[in-house]
DNA sequence: GAAATACTAGAATAATGTTCTAATGTGGTA
DNA sequence: TACCACATTAGAACATTATTCTAGTATTTC
């Protein structure tokens, strides 16, 4: 195997593997030393290719938002319409959360604490994708089909809910995943923002 | 002074100290010694009182719970109508965060790790809490005024949202505090969560 | 007033994240 | 092919920092 393929193997293996620790005990107590066992890696690799501890959690991290970010834009921009399109904001999130517990609960959990280059890089990333997001809103706000709101109100609004429920869910806490109660969740979140008659 | 009473100072002086640098690095990033330092603590008294960095943390957590419980109680209990009661919650919350930042940060941070005992007494006071919230819920239920839903689901459709945007404004995202805008938040948990025609 | 107990103190220890220096193999280039 | 530059690997040494431990001090209690 070439050099390139031996090294992105080694890195996705660290990733994996950390993953598993940091989404079962959090990143303070999961022990670099465990990783380097587990994904059979040194020391110096593990430095050379992801700096300290946090950055691999780092590079998760941006991993899973990006994925996220670009697959709910795939269920997102076909929509047509405002209720619609809220809806499938909602299951989206619960389909994702429901599918890949570990890597949901770990971008939900807020552990990490970003590097400037990382907050950077995430900055950048969110800007191109509030800008699509943004770009569908628009029309159905202007139409009067959506509430006219502060910018900043229209995540926590739709997603709220969804993202409470998933950390419930997550910490073990009730049954029914947010992929059963998908229904449930995008209806509350469309009355919330649909413009009352 | 008596003996007691140094101590409980001493205990609420570090907590004090503690929660500040909690809230501003974090709980693994702020060193016990500065703690020590900044409270005027040694080593010997910090871990008689505490146990460890993280009984601080748990001491603050459970804390701040119940004076979160016991004033939404207050602020919730009096409403009669199912409409006043659930914009009440919200309205408190939005307040609540916006009025102690430092240690609402802190709660919705999710950091500590709390200890065998602690997650008991904790799961005891949230066995009382919610019974009086349940109490106050199950006739407006009946009444036909609030939807019925899986019991798991009040909290999240009732106060995700305010969590969720609470969590942004404390984390410098939006300039609107929650407090400005808890009229918003509160009709639209009220849209999610009343019975429609 | 004496004994028991709660508390304070800080040096010593242990755990663990990170650095450093040296070796190793690969891909490109003459 | 031969060789060089460089990315990568290795793990021992180091540094930081949470925690333990032993001894000493003050208070309460009887």
């Amino acid at each position: 195997m070439s050099r390139k393929n031996q090294t992105s193997e080694l890195k996705s293996r660290v990733m994996e593997v950390a993953l598993g620790h940091f989404s079962e005990v959090g990143i303070e107590r999961t022990n670099v030393s465990n990783i380097l066992n587990d994904a059979g890696c040194s020391v110096g690799s593990l430095y050379h290719h992801f700096g300290n501890k946090e950055g691999i959690a780092e590079a998760l991290f941006i991993d899973g938002v990006n994925q996220f970010n670009s697959r709910l834009l795939e269920a997102l921009l076909p929509r047509r319409t405002a209720s619609t399109g809220i809806k499938a904001i909602v299951t989206f999130c619960c389909e994702w959360v429901t599918d890949q517990p570990e890597l949901a609960g770990f971008l939900l959990s807020r552990e990490v604490t970003l590097s400037d280059n990382a907050k950077l890089e995430l900055r950048q990333m969110d800007r191109e994708f509030g800008q699509s997001i943004y770009d569908w809103f628009v029309p159905h706000v202007k139409s009067g089909a959506l509430l006219e709101l502060p910018t900043s109100m229209y995540v926590p609004l739709i997603c709220g809910s969804t993202l409470e429920y998933s950390r419930l869910w997550l910490s073990g806490r009730n049954s029914r995943s947010p992929g059963a109660v998908a229904a449930i969740l995008a209806e509350a979140a469309w009355q919330s923002v649909k413009s009352s008659p």
